[in-house]
DNA sequence: AAACAGTGCAACCGCTCTGAC
DNA sequence: TGTCAGAGCGGTTGCACTGTT
């Protein structure tokens, strides 16, 4: 404490940077490096205090920065990466090229952060909250249909997903199908899971999206054909999502739909199954399937990545939900992300 | 067209932490 | 061991832009 300001504050300028001053740090750091901000004002003729100069030359003057809107990858890093490290923004700037710290944050607090709370997520923990769910967005959404609100099957609990789906219902003229459906479809997968405790996550994915396919052929989830089983590995598989496997009853349906075979976690999802494969398999599945019509918009047949970038925020966050359900892999060292 | 509200983002502030000396 | 500069962080502000009334 009583430490001294980093510079003499009489007579130095603040506010936006103009180009004039954006030309002199960049033309005196090219001559002289970064460093020394404590004397650089003075020595680059600007009326800047040091730290002033060093933020502006590492949140926007470095060359090295990509400007420009976050890409759908991106910012599934972004999030990834925060349930691990939380508000460890230089470490997640880190793992994104271009980006700093203060630009990731400020994306956090302005689009992510308040996409997770309408979803009904706890942006600090990344657990689902049902208390901070937006319900009645659920009903005025394009992408109400059957296979989100199996994902959020698997995201609620059981009181709060059969009011949901008594409102869906109701408000479609339909009272008891699509809870009916959802039902034995649960029950389907518990049996599922006792009679193949075993079995990979990908026969539950088929399991899973046969009973979709049948319900919804609008909003089918064609089960995509992997010509290698062994490609399915989850890109940045270090987020988590924690569910208590004792006090949820849709847990253990979550669980069991995430395989642990050769250490690799395989959502069951089939969205979140997108994020786990291989571009070549990306490509096969858009060929193969229908994951355009998941994600309600029409899409370019061979890049689903350059299709998800051109998404709009609540195809996004759609997709988002499917992105949280990650589980930390225990191989994974922690400490090399610190 | 004007006023107002909401949003996004660059920039700042105050503080802590870390490593060099 | 203490001091200092640099780096990092969370929180906040100010302003330009956009959408709404």
């Amino acid at each position: 404490m009583g430490r001294s300001p980093c510079c003499d504050k009489n007579g130095l300028k603040k506010g936006p940077w103009t180009p004039e001053e954006d030309t002199k740090l960049i033309q005196y750091i090219q001559t002289h490096g970064p460093g020394n901000w404590r004397t650089l004002p003075k020595n680059a003729g600007l009326q800047r205090c040091g730290k002033s100069c060093r933020l502006r030359w590492t949140n926007y003057l470095r060359p090295d920065i990509k400007r420009g809107r976050f890409s759908f990858e991106e910012e599934e890093t972004i999030i990834q990466l925060h349930s691990v490290l939380g508000n460890k923004w230089s470490a997640i700037a880190a793992r994104l090229p271009g980006r700093t710290d203060n630009e990731i944050k400020n994306y956090w607090n302005t689009h992510i952060r308040k996409r997770l709370l309408r979803m009904g997520i706890d942006p600090v923990t990344h657990a689902p909250r049902l208390d901070l769910l937006d319900l009645s967005s659920l009903f005025t959404s394009p992408q109400l249909n059957l296979s989100n609100l199996l994902r959020l099957q698997t995201l609620l609990n059981p009181e709060a997903l059969t009011l949901a789906l008594n409102l869906v219902a109701a408000n479609n003229g339909n009272p008891d199908g699509l809870l009916q459906k959802l039902q034995e479809n649960q029950t389907l997968l518990n049996t599922h899971q006792l009679q193949n405790q075993n079995g990979t996550a990908f026969q539950h994915s088929q399991t899973f999206a046969n009973v979709v396919s049948q319900e919804t052929p609008s909003n089918l989830l064609t089960t995509p054909s992997f010509p290698n089983q062994n490609q399915c590995t989850i890109q940045g598989n270090m987020g988590h999502f924690p569910i208590n496997s004792t006090d949820h009853p849709n847990s253990q349906i979550f669980q069991d739909n995430l395989t642990t075979t050769s250490g690799s976690l395989i959502p069951t999802d089939l969205s979140s199954f997108f994020y786990g494969v291989s571009d070549q398999m990306k490509a096969d599945m858009s060929e193969n399937s229908s994951f355009d019509s998941v994600l309600s918009s029409p899409a370019p047949p061979n890049s689903a990545s350059t299709y998800i970038n051109g998404s709009t925020e609540d195809e996004k966050e759609s997709l988002c939900s499917s992105l949280l359900r990650f589980e930390i892999p225990e191989c994974l060292d922690l400490a090399d992300f610190m």
